[in-house]
DNA sequence: CATAAATGATACCTATTTGTAGCATATTAT
DNA sequence: ATAATATGCTACAAATAGGTATCATTTATG
């Protein structure tokens, strides 16, 4: 009942780079915020791939924003990530339901889970901000 | 951002159960819910150690309820195979939040979570039966 | 130019989750 | 009694996720 830890460490690393702006290199963001380095690499070229950041390599490279930070939802990061298809299943995992979609969890899990999906597509990088350390 | 299989499989058998009552074999819910039957093995036996169901061996016999359907709340088939702390997490996947606690998901995802709990606290096995086929 | 500091790419290792197999034991029908 | 049909137990295998290690390439700086 959570994201994978690709997915949250995307969210870490971008809200972090958010909050901070510039560009920032993989050595200083594994100091800031303690995921493994080598994982933190595979992460950070991941996110490139996917157009969220960008890279340049060479001594004072690193990684920074490819788009507006207000273009960036949150929805985009986990779909990247984790694909947001799971928040189209049956919660008692049935995969032909036995209820006719009328069991008393349907409903209200529908409305539960669009309102995180409405979450995640409305709130973007730049939203985040508030009081950064 | 879903439960385990193992955790999906626990609801759907104890939700199967409750919705046609009296003992029933691995086998036969092998058949009805097509899970794979040496895993639904395994899964019968934990929830028999949970406490919800409990076996009875030989020839005729199965798994039956220990307990009133009323008195099995979703909340406690996920607490027995996931667990619920997941949902105490920091969404962005912090450890310590550089937010202070007031970026601008905090507040709505600990609604959501709490709205989550909620109806997996008040929602018992018996207050699942509608329709079943 | 040489060095240091950065990313690109990729192969590998480890832990967890999911799924399989087999034998022991219990109970019922015949 | 014996066979059939159950679960108990437990070891193993496969798939996935998480994490590590290495070397090549790029670029700024002295
Ligand atoms: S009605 Fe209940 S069992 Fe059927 S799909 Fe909806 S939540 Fe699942
Ligand atoms: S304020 Fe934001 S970053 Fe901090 S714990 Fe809450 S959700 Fe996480």
């Amino acid at each position: 009942m959570n994201f994978s830890k690709t997915a949250s460490y995307s969210l870490n690393v971008l809200s972090y780079m958010a909050t901070h702006d510039n560009n920032m290199s993989a050595a200083f963001l594994h100091e800031k915020l303690s995921i493994p380095y080598p994982y933190l690499r595979q992460v950070l070229t991941s996110l490139s791939k996917s157009g969220f950041i960008h890279s340049t390599r060479g001594r004072s490279g690193g990684f920074a924003f490819s788009k507006q930070k207000s273009d960036i939802f949150l929805a985009d990061i986990i779909e990247s990530t984790d694909g947001l298809e799971s928040l189209n299943k049956c919660i008692l995992g049935f995969n032909s339901c036995p209820f006719n979609n009328e069991c008393s969890m349907h409903k209200v899990w529908e409305e539960t889970r669009n309102g995180i999906l409405k979450v995640l597509k409305s709130t973007s990088l730049s939203d985040l901000v508030r009081t950064p350390d």
